[in-house]
DNA sequence: GCGGATCAC
DNA sequence: AATGGTGATCCGC
């Protein structure tokens, strides 16, 4: 029965979209039991609950914190935080005008262009990165298996990469008359030279994407122009360069909405009694004094609705990696067999990408899915199978025994191949 | 530097 | 019977 279980716990089962969907509550219970029985007692569930009770503690301990914090004057802290604020403020920058660019269910839209009698049938494509089917409870991440018991007629696509990277590169494509990443675009320049506005850009490129896309269709790549649906929910919205207008805008948001805000973030600060920006706000005195600096910093930004307006900061890779998913496995010489294949993958990548590097970290998910990873820094970068094998080698015999059902190696202090 | 956690996509 | 892969960052030690 769910109820022997806490709400926190059947959020973190139910999934990230479960309140953003907008189902009935009666539709929400019984997505919610059908999940919760075709789980019960498996690893991953086991392993689920597990970290929800860590969460509760971790809950606890705030709590009491925030409890010993009672009673005290904290008219200090709370002119530390407002001079802190304050300064924030000053560096507000409105000058900047910045488009999202957002693809949703993406990989589901390519399927449908090249299968049109698909859009009127509940389809999914992956099993591992399925899009949303929101009405029936579907969520991303969900096991195929799960989603049909939601949704028996569903329709499960095999993952095409190569298919969806061309329509990916027609996104990137897009985005390379802007110089930035690919989902945020600043097309403050881009306006001032063509005298448009934002709304005329943004709908430039859509027509872009379509185009670009046409392109394809005519080259025989894909059958059918991608993203033409792009405009059905039109979802634009215009954030006015105006900071009344922005304060509003983050007043009511839900924190989880805010990018780096996940399940466990949103729980913590819910326990605090924090579920908007204007509880951000309210409470600013408390969570400067429970969170971490960074945390807190993180939190007076989005209190005060302070985005990122400078996109030009380039890119780095950090580290590169390779990781499988398997069936359960014991035996040490299938594990060095599988060891033997993902450092030759890894060096293949780092071939292609030309580079190099001085930490290498073998991880592990064992068989009850908790996770766990051993790194060791060499005296000297290194990037061949062999090499790859045999430090990834050591950090497994150490392991053992151990019954595991992923393993990954990632590479980083990186380094260009070229450089000495 | 290491290991665990969290997050986005 | 059955729950992904890649990369980044933060925290506490």
């Amino acid at each position: 029965e769910p109820t022997e279980t806490n709400a926190s716990f059947m959020a973190r089962i139910l999934g990230p979209s479960a309140n953003k969907a907008g189902l009935q509550s009666t539709d929400k219970a019984m997505i919610t039991r059908v999940i919760y029985e075709a789980s019960k007692g498996t690893p991953f569930f086991e392993n689920e609950r597990r970290k929800d009770q860590a969460l509760c503690g971790r809950i606890e301990r705030l709590l009491e914190k925030r409890k010993q914090l009672e009673g005290r004057d904290l008219t200090h802290i709370r002119k530390l935080v407002d001079m802190d604020w304050r300064q924030l403020e000053a560096e507000r920058d409105l000058s900047q005008t910045i488009v999202h660019v957002d693809m949703d269910a993406f990989y589901a839209a390519v399927e449908e262009l090249d299968n049109p009698e698909l859009k009127t049938k509940p389809m999914a494509v992956g099993v591992g990165a399925m899009d949303d089917g929101r009405k029936y409870g579907i969520r991303s991440a969900m096991p195929g298996y799960i989603a049909k018991k939601l949704c028996p007629e569903l329709i499960i696509l095999p993952l095409n990469g190569a298919k969806y990277k061309h329509g990916a590169r027609a996104v990137v494509a897009c985005a390379l008359t802007c110089p930035s990443t690919p989902a945020y675009l600043n097309i403050t320049n881009y306006m001032k030279e063509t005298g448009m506005t934002a709304e005329q850009v943004t709908q430039q490129i859509r027509q872009e994407i379509r185009m670009l896309t046409n392109a394809y269709q005519t080259s025989g790549q894909s059958k059918h122009q991608i993203c033409s649906d792009i405009n059905k929910p039109n979802g634009q919205y215009m954030l006015a360069n105006d900071r009344d207008t922005i304060m509003a805008f983050v007043r009511d948001m839900p924190i989880r909405r805010l990018n780096g805000i996940g399940r466990v973030t949103e729980q913590l600060l819910n326990a605090l009694g924090v579920h908007t920006g204007n509880d951000m706000h309210e409470q600013r005195v408390i969570l400067k004094l429970l969170l971490s600096p960074k945390s807190f910093e993180f939190i007076s930004r989005a209190a005060l609705g302070l985005g990122r307006t400078d996109l030009s900061i380039q890119y780095d890779r950090k580290s590169i990696s390779v990781e499988r998913t398997f069936r359960n496995m014991s035996d040490v010489q299938q594990q060095m067999d599988m060891l033997d294949k993902i450092a030759t993958k890894l060096a293949a990548n780092l071939e292609r990408k030309e580079i190099k590097g001085a930490t290498i970290t073998l991880k592990l998910k064992r068989s009850d899915f908790t996770v766990l990873s051993r790194s060791r820094s060499l005296a000297q970068c290194i990037f061949t199978a062999d090499d790859l094998y045999f430090y990834g080698k050591q950090l497994l015999v150490e392991e053992q025994p151990i019954d595991i059902r992923l393993m990954g190696l990632r590479l980083s202090s990186l380094q260009d191949m070229r450089s000495k």
